[in-house]
RNA sequence: GGGCCUAUAGCUCAGUUGGUCAGAGCGCACGCCUGAUAAGCGUGAGGCCGGUGGUUCAAGUCCACCUAGGCCCA
């Protein structure tokens, strides 16, 4: 006879083998039928809220690792709150403005911006940004992500526009606002200014050129004779400009004497210079500090006009020569020390980076062609005294990766000095994880200058200011603002580029200064970092649109760049404009880098496409990733690494489809065992799963999902794979179906089941959903996981008397375990059935061991399980308890040839040769029932 | 050059306020099982806790410096 048609074993229909890249598709369009996101969030309707506002990703190009992991962390946070108690909302948008796609659209479109309007091109661009919003929006969904898909924000809304120009108007109202003329840095190829963050910087071979100044008013402390001071430049073009040459108060500069010249440098730097300038420094004629020779007069080398020394701290002795040429249009530390010294700021360079008539001879050129023409001038008149070719670190535009410049034009800025102590402020009431996000933020805030919002540009949202034709007043006022909302609600940004000034302005209109009723709008459109900086309101409070969200979000959750971007420009626009930060917590990860901890580059060959991740592996594998290490610190990817988190996804998946099926004739409800009539081993596996619960929900609130994944993962592995559920297959298959042991060891892991899907349904989105799937029909039951909340903790099991009993009866199995290796090396057994198990102990640890002497075989997962008294000299105690020893012999008796068990017994019951006591009992009953 | 951060076995992580703290899982090697089977179980080998100095009776654990890497700036 067959005996194993008599077993109760495993029988599920859910897959051993994930084959996500298939199987999640189906899931996805599951929840699109079901149209999840509406199913969560009326069912979570009503609870306290918890907004996750979505930092927009540029709308342009594929995603990539550092998107993925972003949009992951995003999803496991909301989720994680909508199974938490929250209403957890999430609208996802994106950055649509900005010189990038202005350029794909250019080129992508092969147009001549020229040759079209600009409302023409600004809706190619458009074109251009929602076709990448639609492919974006298709990638993020297939890694799983649960969000308002059918209506995210997008930065070219006309309501988001609207609300973005608000916050620009009531930033002006409260005269935060102002023009200025300022260097900034200029992209000559794009003819446009460049924020600080559109600048990046490359290596560059620059001329390296020492030039001499004449001194014309030595001020009593300088002679004048044949005396000068010697500058270092790597950019001999910003000459033209120059005003003044600056000296650091406190260091040291030496005069000396070679020839019949007499030259001036910082005495750290005399040495470096009269090498590379080949000249003889031994002559030195005196020695003074910085301080002494503020005010002395030069003439500058080519041009008819002083040039003065003035001090400042910023001089450094890295290179050159302690005396530092200013040109105040051409630099920021320039710029600063001009003002101070109210020197004249001069930028003789036109759009194209081309000299003005104002440069005079220079007229023409291109600014860096200039230097060749500066130094031939400076060569003839012999103040060159070197020149060489240096390699260095040099600002160049981000987008067309070419060198850019310092220029000074006329720019529309936000006063950060104007409102830097309030959000030096606002930045203490806001919880930053991890804690040193605050000290980050908070040195970035105070030595941040002044924000250039101008950009020369077409594609994004205009700055909403009108200037009177007849005086040139500007004016943006309360009326204008509100005026201009309006029609922006209604017709877009677009509106300012297709109408004239007249029919944007509000009715009666006159300017404030002259009383002028004729005006010309701004050509100025704003920093896309002004854009997405609105979000706050542009998205927040559109309670027409978006009515679950709310004013301020509980949570900002980018990467550690978004210091300087986002977390800023948010703030810097929510305190501006209404004196708080925008959000209660910010969250920073770090980047994606390989497993040396290199950056991911083309270059370098390391970078892991997560869109081919999700073909071969599925997208749970990436969220494995994501959850699986500390986000606070970088993420290593590699394949190797995914590798590594397949298998771990294997053995969670394995360990839930063990449970599976061993379900399939269980229903909780009728078959379910309470807990006082458990076997110990099976309320030791419930205080194991609500040990696990307490710790997962902790880590979950606190953000440390690697704390999940390696507690969950530990889980199945250990308390389930190794013990508890190798230990119960004997009692799962052999016992009567219905059988008290049976039913119990099935309430297990059923509870267990139930458990872990939720446990890990914010991290594995597909195959919790697919586990769900599989689970027995239940009255009430929801269609999806992601519509239960996270279980909870039942303090009855957690039995501590029960906990430290255990721990010792596993360390003496794990004693257990490793003699009988020993035994299956000497061949004496194979299978841990075929061993009988002699204990000796004494004094307490036997009597321990004699209270759960009837467990221990099947604790051990042998035929039996002898305790003896005292310890036997010929069998070596054991390293890891005191007082064990362990024998292992061969199991007496036949193998029962049901259980596989060896029973001295097996042949006594003649219907059954082949049987232990027990299975021959239970295969009798069964016999009976039919 | 400046601000902030990271550095524990091949990999991912634990190691509270300094005193069994050198751990877990995976991977690997070897073996067992064949009633979770492209599964399951066991045993084992792997680390001078990035480096160098210091503080201390005692340091992955505190301090300084250095090295490597990352983000942001110059």
């Amino acid at each position: 006879m067959d005996y194993s048609k008599t077993l109760n074993l495993p029988r599920t229909d859910f897959p051993m083998r994930a084959n996500l890249p298939v199987r999640e598709p189906e899931i996805l369009k599951f929840w699109n039928e079901i149209d999840i996101y509406r199913l969560v969030q009326q069912k979570n309707a009503g609870r306290p809220k918890f907004i996750l506002h979505d930092g927009p990703p540029y709308a342009n190009g594929h995603i990539h690792l550092g998107h993925t992991l972003n949009k992951i962390l995003k999803d496991i946070v909301v989720k994680y709150h909508s199974m938490a108690g929250y209403d957890a909302p999430y609208v996802p948008g994106w950055d649509t403005h900005g010189l990038p796609i202005e350029q794909q659209a250019i080129k992508s479109l092969g147009l001549n911006r020229h040759s079209i309007s600009i409302v023409e091109f600004r809706n190619k661009c458009k074109e251009y940004a929602l076709k990448f919003v639609d492919i974006q929006r298709d990638e993020f969904k297939r890694l799983g992500v649960r969000g308002d898909w059918d209506h995210p924000y997008l930065t070219l809304m006309p309501h988001y526009e609207a609300a973005q120009i608000g916050v620009f108007g009531e930033m002006a109202r409260r005269g935060f606002i102002y023009k200025g003329l300022k260097p900034v840095y200029w992209c000559a190829t794009c003819e446009t200014a460049l924020a600080e963050a559109e600048v990046e910087y490359q290596d560059k071979h620059s001329p390296s050129i020492y030039v001499r100044f004449p001194v014309t008013g030595g001020k009593g402390v300088l002679p004048e004779k044949n005396t000068w001071v010697i500058i270092w430049t790597t950019t001999p073009w910003t000459l033209i400009s120059n005003t003044a040459i600056c000296l650091h108060p406190d260091y040291g500069y030496v005069l000396f004497k070679t020839g019949d010249n007499k030259y001036l440098v910082a005495k750290e730097l005399l040495e470096n210079f009269c090498g590379a300038a080949g000249l003889n420094c031994e002559q030195i004629l005196n020695e003074f500090t910085g301080r002494d020779l503020e005010g002395v007069v030069c003439r500058h080398p080519f041009f008819d006009r002083q040039s003065k020394l003035v001090l400042d701290t910023y001089v450094t002795l890295d290179a050159g020569t302690g005396c530092v040429h200013i040109a105040p249009g051409h630099g920021h530390e320039d710029y600063l020390v001009g003002l101070r010294y109210n020197l004249p700021m001069l930028s003789p360079i036109d759009n194209h980076g081309v000299f003005t008539e104002d440069a005079a001879q220079f007229a023409g050129l291109f600014y860096s062609d200039a230097n060749g023409k500066v130094k031939d001038v400076l060569q003839q008149s012999g103040d060159l005294l070197k020149e060489e070719t240096i390699s260095h670190q040099y600002p160049h535009c981000w987008r067309c990766k070419k060198p850019i410049l310092f220029r000074a034009t006329e720019q529309w800025f936000a006063s950060v000095e104007g409102f830097r102590r309030d959000t030096l402020d606002a930045i203490h009431g806001v919880k930053w994880i991890p804690p040193w996000g605050e000290e980050r933020i908070y040195n970035m805030v105070a030595g941040r200058s002044d924000w250039c919002i101008s950009r020369q540009r077409t594609w994004g949202v205009p700055i909403p200011i009108f200037y009177c034709a007849g005086c040139g007043k500007e004016i943006i006022s309360k009326d204008t603002t509100a005026h201009l909302q309006k029609l922006f609600r209604a017709y877009g940004s677009d509106v300012w580029f297709a109408r004239e000034a007249a029919e944007l302005i509000p009715e009666g209109l006159s300017c404030p200064e002259c009383g002028g009723t004729k005006f010309n709008k701004e050509n100025d459109i704003m920093d896309v970092w002004f854009d997405s900086g609105t979000s706050h309101a542009g998205v927040l409070e559109q309670p027409e649109i978006w009515p679950d969200l709310r004013w301020p979000a509980d949570l900002y959750l980018e990467g550690s760049d978004q210091y300087r971007g986002w977390f800023n420009s948010s703030l810097s626009t929510a305190v501006a404009s209404r004196g708080e930060a925008p959000y209660r917590t910010v969250l920073t990860h770090g980047f994606v880098v390989d497993e040396k901890g290199y950056k991911q580059s083309k270059s370098l060959g390391n970078v892991v496409d997560p869109m081919k991740v999700i073909k071969q592996m599925g997208a749970d594998i990436l969220r494995l990733w994501v959850s699986s290490a500390d986000y606070r610190s970088d993420l290593a990817a590699s394949p190797s690494i995914l590798n590594q988190l397949s298998d771990a996804y294997r053995k969670i998946r394995n360990t839930c489809r063990f449970l599976l099926g061993n379900l399939y004739d269980f229903s909780s409800k009728t078959d379910g065992v309470a807990y006082q009539k458990m076997p110990e081993i099976d309320r030791w596996a419930l205080l194991k799963l609500h040990q696990l619960i307490q710790r997962v929900l902790a880590a979950y609130s606190n953000y440390d999902y690697h704390v999940v994944h390696h507690a969950v993962h530990n889980f199945c592995v250990l308390d389930m794979s190794a013990l508890y559920l190798d230990i119960i297959k004997d009692r799962l298959y052999t016992a009567p179906a219905n059988s008290l042991p049976r039913r119990s060891a099935q309430t297990v892991l059923h509870e267990t089941l139930n458990v872990l899907v939720r446990l890990l349904a914010p991290i594995l989105a597909f195959t919790s959903e697919e586990i769900w799937g599989y689970l027995p029909e239940q009255e009430g039951t929801p269609v999806s996981v992601q519509m239960t909340d996270l279980p909870e903790v039942n303090e009855e099991y957690l039995d501590v008397e029960l906990d430290k009993k255990w721990e010792k009866l596993l360390e003496v199995r794990s004693e257990a375990t490793r003699i009988l290796e020993q035994a299956r090396r000497d061949k004496l057994i194979g299978n841990s059935l075929e061993a009988a198990v002699d204990l000796y102990a004494a004094g307490e640890l036997f009597d321990f061991l004699r209270n759960s002497a009837g467990e221990l075989s099947t604790l051990f997962i042998v035929s039996s399980v002898k305790l003896h008294g005292a310890a036997k000299e010929d069998i070596p105690a054991t390293a890891a308890v005191d007082g064990l020893a362990v024998k292992v012999r061969r199991a007496q008796g036949g193998k029962c040839e049901r259980c596989w068990m060896h029973h001295e017994n097996v042949g006594n019951n003649a219907a059954h040769p082949t049987l232990c006591p027990r299975c021959s009992k239970t295969v009798g009953a069964m016999e009976n029932l039919e």
